[in-house]
RNA sequence: GCGAGAGUGGCGGAAUUGGUAGACGCGCAGGACUUAGGAUCCUGUGGGUAACUCCGUGCGGGUUCGAGUCCCGCCUCUCGCACCA
């Protein structure tokens, strides 16, 4: 008869009906008899689908849930929504459904295929941060805030999406492009909310030491340098500029080489630093010149990486005196000067920093050296590049002849001692701005008064609530300014007529503090219950994506150290143990083909000309040519010559991220179908290390169902014949070695999958080790004389696999005549006695080189090892008339002969 | 450019951290069985060779009795950051 498949669909099923209805997963925090264990995976946005992203997350958090469950731990898990954000304001807009139904339509159907998935969560704790129940916390959060000056308006050069209509926080632009559409950043003036998140960059840094060894080195690394801190000296030139407000004034810079001072030829300052406009002031070529600043401010973010560094600026015929000689050196307003970093003004030093350097040769500014390599002269007028390299002080004043390492201290030294300067710490991170010009977000809980100005919204009106009919159009405004009811609002203070605030809060101020939410999710007297939070927190185990590295999980950081900090936690790291899963992957085809421009029109190789300039053209009627990179779906390609079905084009493959725009995902509904949800689960986690990317292929998921029907199969096999045989004693060996070799596997494995446990998390070679133990049992459980033995093994197999194939092993766990559920179950005690081996082979080599085993008994002496080594029939014939010149014995490991 | 990580069979990946390279799975080949299934069950499977054996962890050196693992110098790929003074 053709083996059918064993019954995951109605297993799957009557378990989870069983976990939901036993309250498995429900968490009693006020529960003390057990130890807390608060496993948190990252809350999905609820796109409307589960993607291969979200299974390999949630296996591994499931995973860990369950066995930590069976340490008899008191389990937190929860999940909840990521619901507010642009995606549902798009969708919006493009459906003309509003962003809470179509939220809650996607939530809906995700979280019934988390169900389906067999992930344990309580979900009595589920949250939506786009709930007024939730954002009235987040609100509340803010004014915490705002009352402790952390939360304020500023105008500031911002970041702006034209494409999104709305400002993005630095974090959030990637390669000078809108992280979410990648349409190209432009800089804009305009007066946005921060959080003053640079202030904590010192504590940001600091809170590393406690997660060192417990976070992935390449998030604290990311983390570290988004943070970039860096030591130097503020240095405190002064302004000569002659009929204008700002001479005479101080004008401090940030360097880390004050070594240099000596050397500083001009001062460059970024196009939006406040001075431009009065420095420019009484200049004859004032219009041009302002014309030229503008277009370097337009510059900053999108020619900067296409242009690779090119150097521009414009002279001011202003000076700064510095001040250690007094000498002057001219004011350029450039490109290449940050205002958001140290003052937004830098001294020029073209002789030892390679920017400076290419600026002062473009524009013909002199260089002077004052690093001198050892036994070397630098000459200023055929330096090649700028020297940056340890040396010795020249031209410096008192300071010639010093090392210049030794200088940097020195100089910071005397320019404090005389009152121009300081040592000094610089930081990269900036404020976090958090408003939005979007509908879809928690609205800012102030209110604009003409007497009384800006004024928060008392606590005890909070939320301020959405309201529900506005129009969707992306304006560069937030759609509530034009909703009248919204907008119009009293004075909190003076009862006057006052505007509301209608920005809204980036997404990111709800995920900062939603593990706290979850402790008391309906609490309704407060954002979170200190007491709880304080017992249950930080999470033991936070399992997520390592593209929040420097997003989500540095303001979760920071908004905990706050809230620590104003005396609402008392603990300042929200998560204790981080672990971030890989990407799933797969092929995608990909056409590199030429098509009429504007149109996606393929227009054949051989008739496109192509011009030196990088363009291209039709060559019958010079129509204009683009290439064009289109991602194909599996079934245009002829896979096996790898060109495009339709034209015969060639293809080429990549592994990429599946995704939806490339065509190589997979839905994992479709493979819950076929497969089941434990083939799945097991499969991610088998494939490869968790935190490494692993590719898709069907073939593994079949593998694996298929190692889940011999499980099966192994088991109910034995289960009626050994139902009523008890496990032997651990003391009591077994005297027939099939049974000691199957106790000695089942201890061995229960160990590795007990180790692949603890961080870093290594569950494909756990399983692995249960397939071996199931091997072992397919070769010894029929010779095996001692059925207790056999019970034991297929137990622990049972017991080891359950945190993997959750469903499966419930039922065969019932069937062994275990009591559900197996998650109730303590996890097996590990028997060292069990798991030794008697036996070993051990090599021998002879030079290094193998050329026999010999099998000896585990634990024997070095030098019995070593005598059957050498009484070994093979050994002896290559070793015959040479010098044997030394016995390297390892014991338990090898036997390596070195003759001469 | 800077920082981090990785290069092992046809493929995904193992290897107790200096000690039998290739666990486990996929794929492939042969066989058994068949109710034709994404079957199942045996057997084999790094490469060369008839064989003794030889060669094999990106490349080139080195340390060592012994190197995938450690050191020096390269190459390639991936991911971050990218004018941060």
């Amino acid at each position: 008869m053709a083996k059918a498949s064993y019954p995951f669909a109605e297993i799957e099923a009557k378990w989870q009906r069983f976990w939901h209805e036993t309250g498995l997963f429900r968490c009693d925090t006020s529960d003390t008899s057990r130890p807390p264990y608060y496993v948190l995976t990252m809350y999905p946005y609820p796109s409307g689908a589960l993607h291969m992203g979200h299974v390999i997350c949630y296996s591994i958090g499931d995973s860990v849930v369950r066995y930590h469950l069976m340490r008899g731990e008191n389990v937190l898990t929860p999940m909840g929504w990521d619901s507010f954000g642009l995606p549902a304001e798009n969708a919006a807009i493009a459906a003309r459904v509003p962003p809470a139904a179509s939220a809650k339509r996607n939530i809906d159907k995700m979280r019934q295929q988390m169900i389906r998935a067999g992930w344990g969560y309580d979900w009595t704790r589920e949250v939506a941060c786009s709930h007024p129940g939730y954002y009235k916390w987040t609100q509340w959060l803010f004014l915490q805030f705002y009352k402790a000056g952390l939360a304020f308006k500023k105008m500031a050069p911002v970041n702006w999406c034209p494409s999104c209509q709305t400002v993005l926080a630095n974090e959030q632009v990637h390669d000078s492009g809108c992280e979410r559409c990648g349409t190209p950043v432009e800089q804009r003036d305009l007066e946005q909310w921060f959080f003053a998140m640079s202030r904590y960059a010192q504590r940001l840094l600091d809170g590393h030491a406690k997660l060192a060894g417990k976070w992935p080195d390449s998030v604290l690394k990311m983390q570290q340098e988004w943070i970039g801190r860096s030591e130097g000296a503020r240095l405190d030139f002064t302004l000569s500029a002659p009929g204008t407000p700002l001479d005479g004034q101080g004008m401090p810079v940030f360097t880390t080489r004050p070594d240099t001072t000596y050397g500083v030829t001009f001062m460059a300052i970024a196009p939006e630093h406040p001075h431009v406009e009065k420095l420019l002031a009484n200049n004859p070529r004032r219009a041009e010149l302002l014309d030229v600043v503008k277009r370097l401010r337009m510059q900053s973010a999108i020619e900067r990486t296409s242009e690779e560094s090119k150097k521009e600026g414009i002279p001011t015929g202003h000076y700064v005196v510095n001040p250690f000689d007094a000498s002057k050196a001219e004011i350029w307003v450039t490109n290449y000067a940050l205002m958001h970093y140290g003052t937004g003004a830098v001294m020029g030093v073209p002789a030892h920093d390679q920017r400076d350097f290419l600026f002062a040769r473009e524009y013909g500014i002199p260089i002077k050296v004052v690093i001198q390599p050892e036994g070397e002269t630098l000459d200023p007028d055929t330096m090649p590049a700028a020297y940056i390299d340890p040396g010795v002080q020249v031209n410096s004043g008192p300071f010639d002849g010093m090392p210049n390492e030794e200088a940097k201290r020195a100089m910071t030294q005397y320019a404090k001692d005389h009152g121009v300067g300081d040592f000094t710490v610089s930081y990269r991170l900036r404020d976090w701005l958090l408003s939005r010009q979007r509908y879809w977000g928690a609205p800012i809980p102030i209110v604009y008064c003409d007497t009384c100005g800006e004024v928060p919204v008392p606590e005890d009106q909070l939320p301020v609530e959405l309201p529900p009919n506005v129009e969707f159009k992306p304006t560069g405004e937030s759609p509530l300014a034009r909703c009248a009811e919204f907008v119009n609002a009293t004075c909190p203070k003076c009862g006057g007529p006052a505007r509301r605030e209608t920005d809204t809060m980036d997404t990111f101020v709800d995920s900062s503090w939603y593990f706290l939410r979850y402790v008391t999710p309906r609490k309704d007297d407060g954002a979170f219950d200190r007491a709880l939070c304080d017992a249950w927190l930080p999470v033991h185990q936070y399992v997520g994506g390592h593209e929040h590295a420097t997003m989500h999980l540095i303001y979760a950081r920071f908004f905990t150290m706050v809230l620590h900090d104003l005396g609402l936690l008392a603990f300042d790291e929200p998560f204790e143990r981080l672990f971030c899963q890989g990407m799933v992957c797969a092929p995608a085809y990909r056409a590199d083909c030429h098509c009429l421009k504007g149109t996606k029109e393929p227009v054949p190789e051989e008739q496109v000309s192509k011009h030196g300039d990088g363009t291209a053209t039709r060559t019958s009627d010079g129509a204009p040519v683009v290439l064009d990179r289109q991602w194909l779906r599996p079934a245009e390609v002829d896979i096996e010559g790898l060109v495009r079905k339709s034209d015969g084009w060639p293809v080429r493959v990549e592994m990429a991220k599946m995704s939806k725009s490339k065509f190589n995902g997979v839905s994992p509904d479709e493979l819950f179908e076929k497969s089941g949800a434990d083939a799945v689960h097991s499969y991610i986690l088998f494939v490869g290390p968790a935190d490494q990317d692993v590719v898709y292929t069907d073939e593994g998921v079949i593998g694996i169902h298929r190692f889940l029907n011999r499980f099966w199969d192994a088991v109910t096999g034995w289960a009626e014949r050994l139902r009523d045989v008890a496990q032997p004693p651990s003391a009591a060996q077994p005297s027939d070695p099939d049974s000691r070799a199957l106790r000695r596997k089942a201890h061995q494995i229960l160990k590795r999958v007990t180790d692949a446990f603890e961080p870093p998390f290594r569950f494909n070679t756990a399983i692995a080790g249960i397939m071996e133990l199931t091997n072992e049992l397919r070769d010894r459980a029929e010779k095996a004389g001692h059925p207790g033995a056999v019970k034991e093994a297929l137990s622990l197999a049972v017991q080891c696999l359950a945190p993997f194939a959750p469903h499966i092993c419930e039922e065969l766990w019932g069937r062994l005549g275990g009591a559900p559920s197996i998650f109730r179950n303590p996890w097996p005690t590990y028997d060292a006695e069990a798991a030794k081996e008697e036996e070993i082979e051990v090599p021998v080599q002879v030079n290094g080189k193998l050329r026999s085993k010999v099998l000896v008994p585990a634990g024997v002496e070095a030098a019995a090892l070593e005598a059957a080594a050498l009484a070994d029939e093979r050994v002896k014939g290559l070793i015959a008339g040479k010098t044997v010149r030394r016995v390297v014995v390892v014991p338990g490991r090898l036997v390596n002969i070195v003759v001469g």
